[in-house]
DNA sequence: GAGTGGTCTAGACCACTTA
DNA sequence: AAGTGGTCTAGACCACTCC
């Protein structure tokens, strides 16, 4: 876009596109003149500001907000995120979901039909139904996942559909029933993925906002026993594997000053 | 933005946003219609086809992208991305970077200072100098990750600084030094990032794009020996914990049936 | 040089929150 | 009612790839 000259020679050429200059001086900005929680001006104010449209701006907010240093809310303004909170999402010693008190509230349990997708890892066949729970986890106050759980009739057989009428009451039931299967082993993957509408409306995010989709499969007897697929916030969570969940990282700089 | 109306009475407002409307039309278009590595019509023409402004029909497109189920390439068009590949991050058996062939090739080192959040991890004092090398992982002919790993140079006292000049020969030089001593622990978080410039251009992709970052502390002698910061392409990689690298998992339709 | 996706503009209106 | 961010438009030009 800019291009430097010295004298009448053209000596180099930056094409670096406005937004991505404007992210970083606006990046540089918050390091240190702003501190979390800080109110930025609004963003007609902004564009004006640095000369530039409405639309280029939020192009540099945008990608402030992907790396979570942002935080956009519809009829408020924009605010200084805090440092991304770690989530334990491993835990060293495999369980079953809903063993101890593992941060997750469950809420729902219906019989439904899996997406294809799940219905794959589950190794049913099409169209079966299965126990699908939905769950929240909450951190801080604050809602950082949404998580729905698929566990296969097959698995919990001693669990009659009669037991419990759909609700809060099946799902600790279907939880109950799990615990008391042997868990032979899990299985984890992380993905990008965009929130789907119901995620959204329960992390407090529009639809489509960058999600971290972690698919886990547990297993038991030889197949897989259930799956789950949680959603977290990708602007609000780090997640961790292992013990590293206490400390503070921060990837705000990530330039390197070289040497030799 | 369109309402439904039964007489004059308006019943139900569906402020739901044309380009998610849009999204969800050209995802199912794409499961019935097209084939991995296919070309979709021009931005130009798939504006004008659903009516809608180039702008609009970006914003659909762009979240497609992000879900890794299609792939744009400036001057070339846009195709059907095949489904994302598992790379697995894990290694059951922790193991120092550079141990056996683990799909990285290393081609860099140098010594610099260090981003201060990767001095936070490492517990070195500010502007201290540490090793700095430069890796790339390569899976199936395509680039997926670019990676950099910080040793300070107490971790590696044998190591002299004289013994091979800064490039590959000095990168392995570290990494077999590396391996002498004994590992206690390691630790990994997964967040959200966007790619920096050099990144993005050893990874094919345009500055800014969305990637996954994996930060690993490795342990020994009661410190913190190594950090490494992996920066994974998000639209192109499902990181795999466990071993689950070889399953198929798609989630493009994560809607599920209700029935009871 | 033709065709593609990427950037940018200057407007408009809408949905939402707060006072 | 005022002010915020979210959506949308109809154009323009640029950088890149390929023929």
């Amino acid at each position: 876009m800019r291009r430097i000259r010295v004298g009448t020679t053209q000596l180099e050429s930056v094409p670096e596109p406005k937004y991505w200059h404007l992210k970083t001086v606006i990046g540089e900005a918050l390091d240190s003149d702003f501190s979390v929680g800080e109110i930025l001006p609004n963003e007609r104010d902004l564009a004006a500001r640095f000369g530039v449209a409405r639309a280029t701006l939020r192009q540099a907010l945008e990608q402030l907000e992907l790396e979570g240093r942002l935080q956009r809310r519809r009829g408020v303004g924009t605010t200084v995120a805090p440092p991304r909170m770690g989530v334990e999402v491993s835990t060293t010693q495999q369980a079953w979901p809903g063993s101890a008190q593992d941060a997750w509230q469950s809420f729902d349990c219906a019989k439904a039909v899996p997406p294809a997708a799940v219905a794959r890892l589950l190794g049913t066949v099409a169209e079966e139904e299965t126990y699908t729970l939905r769950r929240l986890r909450v951190t801080h106050g604050q809602p950082v996942a949404a998580e729905q759980l698929y566990v296969p009739a097959a698995s919990v057989p001693e669990l009659s559909a009669i037991d419990a009428p759909p609700g809060t009451a099946r799902a600790r039931a279907v939880l109950r029933e799990l615990q008391r299967l042997e868990l032979e082993g899990q299985d984890r993957a992380v993905e990008l993925g965009s929130a789907r509408a119901d995620d959204a409306k329960e992390l407090d995010r529009l639809p489509g906002a960058p999600v971290l989709l972690v698919t886990t499969r547990y297993f038991s007897g030889g197949r897989t026993a259930a799956v789950t697929v949680a959603t977290y916030r990708a602007d609000t969570c780090r997640l961790t594997f292992g013990a590293s969940g206490d400390v503070e990282i921060s990837h705000h700089d990530q330039e390197t000053r070289r040497a030799s």
